[in-house]
DNA sequence: TCAAAAGTGTTATGATTACACCCATGA
DNA sequence: TCATGGGTGTAATCATAACACTTTTGA
């Protein structure tokens, strides 16, 4: 972590095995109670101590960015084969006061069922909050998240990669929640159930919701096998 | 440009007035003769001389990224105000054997028309090829391409950023010929036409080619404008 | 029996597709 | 008059949107 490697008052590069122009930082989303959230860290030392930020590190000199980025995520979630993209490079020259830093965005999607069994931080280091409700961030990382959150609805209509949001097992509700909760839009429910299932990307697991007081949805999973063979010529997830 | 910089044989880095880790690669279409082409150089020192690559330089020490980019570009066509975005970053460890050197992948649309008028490089260093017809690129690039290729394609689906590549005044077979040659599609001409009329975003300007051997057809032109008046909530491109 | 969400049905409207066909112009 | 592309018309099909309605379940 950045912590440990910087000196936050002097921004001065304390260790040589890393690039020293260059920083990544990682936006990840989860998604709960029909609220899409954002995962920040709280910076324990140094001038910005106690403010909010998003995860980042350095790169390794021998290591490839993405192979980086997915370390980061590892140290900090414990999680491995999460989904991660990267946005682009944010390199305005005065967005690191302390020096000419640029850095390499990232977001993450992941399943917050499992992230809460075992997670690398403490409670006080790490937060959820919801998108729409985040605390002033450091540096530029307001427009970091800013951006990734536009390139999230880009992504969510040209690929099913909302998915990675939800547990394994999901209803159609749940899935439109996500779909409403990314794009900041209403829709319809049944008009969304036809609409998705006509896809045929739907695995219906003949399966249904417990202990829920009222009638219980069936459960479906995502298949990503099917999902390839269908795409051949691209698909559509506008809604 | 790279070469003045940069020992192409030893990978010493011989101005320290710039990032030593991280260069700017640019990709820049053209679009002539319905066949969608990009702009590469030939590298005329070093180990990798006589080899063509993508334009690309060096990020000052105190300039932004986009800022530098535009520089670059500016240097190379002599035209200024180019439609530009930024791709990514590309950061294999091994991407460029000299050296660890992490770049930042851009796109330019550019009106070929415009560019005629005043390249900045002579024929023998710079030389358009249609994208379906490269040779093999230096490094990473002929990945760079690729990339470019397809977020093209998506972009052009999202957003009327196709009409930087055509002259200001143009038919609307031109117009369709564009989206054939970067979708890689064949399409209908008459519903083509209605679709995009539909849309209300050319502006007909009362005026007809010259000097065809056939019927003569309308001029438009993309008025922006008009483009950011109706696209309050999102506009499609799908074809 | 009520609330809450699951799930089905129906209809109007509009977009898309795949054509056939006529028009204008220079060679 | 022919080739070339410009441009209009039309009908079948499909997707979408809006909304009324029935079903299931636990409290």
């Amino acid at each position: 972590m950045k912590k440990a490697i910087i000196n936050d008052e002097t921004g001065e590069v304390e260790n040589t095995s890393v690039i020293s122009s260059i920083t990544i930082d990682c936006v990840i989303f989860g998604f709960q109670n029909a609220h899409l959230e954002v995962l920040l860290i709280k910076h324990a030392v140094g001038i910005r101590k106690g403010e909010w930020g998003l995860p980042g590190g350095w790169i390794k000199k021998e290591e490839g960015i993405d192979k980086a980025a997915n370390r980061l995520l590892q140290e900090l979630t414990g999680l491995e084969n999460i989904f991660l993209e990267q946005l682009k490079a944010f390199g305005n020259p005065d967005r690191f006061p302390m020096g000419r830093i640029i850095t390499i965005g990232y977001y993450a999607l992941i399943n917050r069922e499992k992230y809460n069994v075992k997670a690398g931080f403490t409670a006080s280091e790490a937060q959820w909050f919801k998108v729409s409700d985040t605390p002033n961030l450091i540096y530029d990382h307001d427009e970091i998240l800013q951006y990734s959150l536009q390139q999230l609805q880009r992504r969510v209509r040209q690929a099913p990669i909302g998915f990675n949001l939800l547990p394994e097992k999901f209803t159609l509700l749940q899935l439109m929640k996500l779909y409403e909760a990314i794009l900041g839009v209403e829709m319809d429910k049944p008009n969304f159930r036809r609409k998705f299932l006509r896809m045929k990307l739907l695995v219906d697991l003949n399966e249904k919701e417990k202990d829920v007081s009222h009638r219980a949805a069936k459960l479906y999973k995502f298949d990503n096998q099917v999902y390839k063979q269908l795409t051949k010529k691209g698909f559509n997830f506008e809604f």
